[in-house]
DNA sequence: GATGAAATCCGAGTCAC
DNA sequence: GTGACTCGGATTTCATC
């Protein structure tokens, strides 16, 4: 059950690692100079990035904005509870995020919430309207609960890998 | 107070709305195609893109690594209790969070926890470890909740702009 | 102060080995 | 996987508005 993620990963030479470091932390770096510090040659370099993009382990390469500098400073987490536990409950309400696009992430999880979701609004009165006309509109929500983040201490790390 | 933010948006043309938009959907772009696709020439467009940087607006361009394919499939968020509410306690939590790697998100919120963490790991006994060496281990945490993520509907959505 | 055309130079992408 | 080759794009300069 284990083997094709155990496959994967063994798939994942050092200089591989390498190369999706290097490009998570820049990912505009030029292929020359990426195989200048990954110390391969331009051409291994290009088809071995070339590799990571089709077998997906670079799922895309995005510019990271400044959420301050376009109106999206303020950050907010909300627990969510649905009123039913059915399977249609969960679909109905998953439709209805995806078509948010102020909400950053929403996740299932188990404990004291069906779902988690993060946020990112302009300010205070923004997030009410939201937070009033979209979720707790929502036919399957029964409570939700909100967490102002006063202090981003970390957000929205690379991963260590 | 707020002059300076407003200048900042103002600052924003739909033209540089429209670069950040398409660096933030592909960070990986010739300039060339860049400034075809925003209807600019490309020495104008690399200029803009340039002041983009410099000023800030993008933060930095990253891939994306599939967190699967790299032993981080499993997604736990985290609330955390300090004991004690002293600038001494936030200040110590905060720095011995800013070691742990595996920590994507912490954020000081207001609610029924101080803290919120998102955390990637490869498995159960992987978190298992981090919570109790290093999570509960710190001198300031009293308590801690923990909520296990079983299915990931929105993960690091872009910014909607 | 910003623009685009042109000019230079370097890297992307390909091919033969 | 390497080396070399060609073409196109990145980056600068400059004249212009």
């Amino acid at each position: 059950m284990d083997l094709k993620q155990t496959a994967k990963e063994l798939s994942l030479t050092s200089s591989e690692l390498k190369l999706l470091r290097k490009l998570q932390a820049d990912g505009r770096i030029s292929n020359a100079d990426l195989a200048r510090e990954a110390n391969m040659s331009p051409a291994t370099c290009f088809r071995r990035t070339q590799r990571l993009f089709e077998d997906g382990f670079i799922k895309s390469v995005r510019a990271e904005i400044d959420p301050e500098k376009v109106g999206r400073g303020s950050l907010i987490f909300v627990g969510v509870v649905l009123d039913r536990s059915t399977p249609e409950s969960f679909e109905a309400f998953e439709v209805a995020v995806r078509k948010i696009p102020l909400i950053l992430d929403c996740h299932l999880v188990a404990g004291d919430f069906d779902y988690f979701l993060k946020i990112r609004v302009d300010n205070m009165p923004e997030f009410n309207k939201l937070h009033a006309n979209k979720l707790i509109a929502l036919p399957a929500v029964r409570q939700t609960r909100t967490f102002f983040v006063m202090k981003e201490v970390i957000d929205n790390a690379p991963l260590s890998i």
